[in-house]
DNA sequence: GGATAATCGGACAAGCACGTCCAATTAACA
DNA sequence: TGTTAATTGGACGTGCTTGTCCGATTATCC
């Protein structure tokens, strides 16, 4: 249902978030959230064009978070990469009614908006500092995965 | 989000629960839904292996659906083409911390849980009994959509 | 039994999602 | 200035989704 572009935009968001303010390099963001590599810099070109981090080329370059964790939602990241199609009219093309969804669509517009308010409602500073045994992507413990000396 | 076959599925199936309990055949059912026919013949065939709708060949044939349309929920039919995939486990496949998904997958799963439980609590004939000025597939009066006579 | 009406199944094709690879570019640092 | 480290962009490959077409099959009706 959400797909694999969006996955990868969120683990690396949220890595990012985590690491936040400082700049990672796609490698270490890569590592840090099993993505391939190669097709995470796309993603990140994604995610870079929405103005959502900002890149740096070159030595000591990365990429980084333009705003800070808690001014980030989880829909503006999937929106960034792949916007919740919300459905504004019907689907069949007829106008014979408006812009009344019948009750089918209506339907199916109810879910999708079910899920754009339940990722709005969250910003990546919440995912992090949620309480829980789980820390986000799992694999690297949080006082591992943080460098040490960052501001 | 929702994919263009799982569109179809449920505008067959939703005509179909208007003439329930009458067969269809596959012109019938493209006609009314818009969908292409060549290729709503394969959606269809997968609702037939679903068992949500069978099929009889044949001069007189069509399709028809198999329960009444008050024992058929969105959900079922969404299930049937293409199963809502809820997260069970972590997506990076680390099993560090058992069965709890952290924070963000967590989010994620909250989120298909919603599309899930919207989808089960309405059937098709709560989808057709509704009262509004859009009739569900939006083309056609109810009063043309229904052939005359049926029992 | 033959004509007709319908589904079934397979082959085929275009476009998109996912993923890889590499040369070009850019910036820091010694 | 040259080397190194990093992003950028394009070409390419593969498989899945969407869609078409058609012959084979099956069932009804005259």
């Amino acid at each position: 249902m959400f797909s694999q572009t969006v996955e990868y935009a969120l683990r690396a968001v949220v890595f990012l978030a985590d690491q936040s303010p400082e700049p990672r390099t796609t490698d270490q963001i890569a590592a840090a959230t099993l993505v391939p590599k190669a097709y995470l810099s796309k993603v990140i070109q994604g995610l870079c064009r929405a103005n959502l981090v900002q890149s740096k080329r070159g030595s000591g370059g990365g990429v980084s978070l333009v705003k800070t964790p808690d001014q980030l939602s989880i829909l503006d990241v999937v929106n960034a990469v792949e916007p919740i199609a919300r459905i504004r009219e019907c689907p069949l093309g007829l106008k014979a009614h408006g812009v009344h969804l019948c009750p089918l669509h209506q339907r199916m517009d109810n879910a999708l908006a079910s899920v754009e308010a339940a990722f709005r409602e969250t910003t990546l500073a919440e995912v992090l500092a949620e309480p829980t045994t789980s820390y986000p992507l799992c694999e690297i413990a949080p006082a591992l995965s943080r460098k040490s000396g960052t501001k």
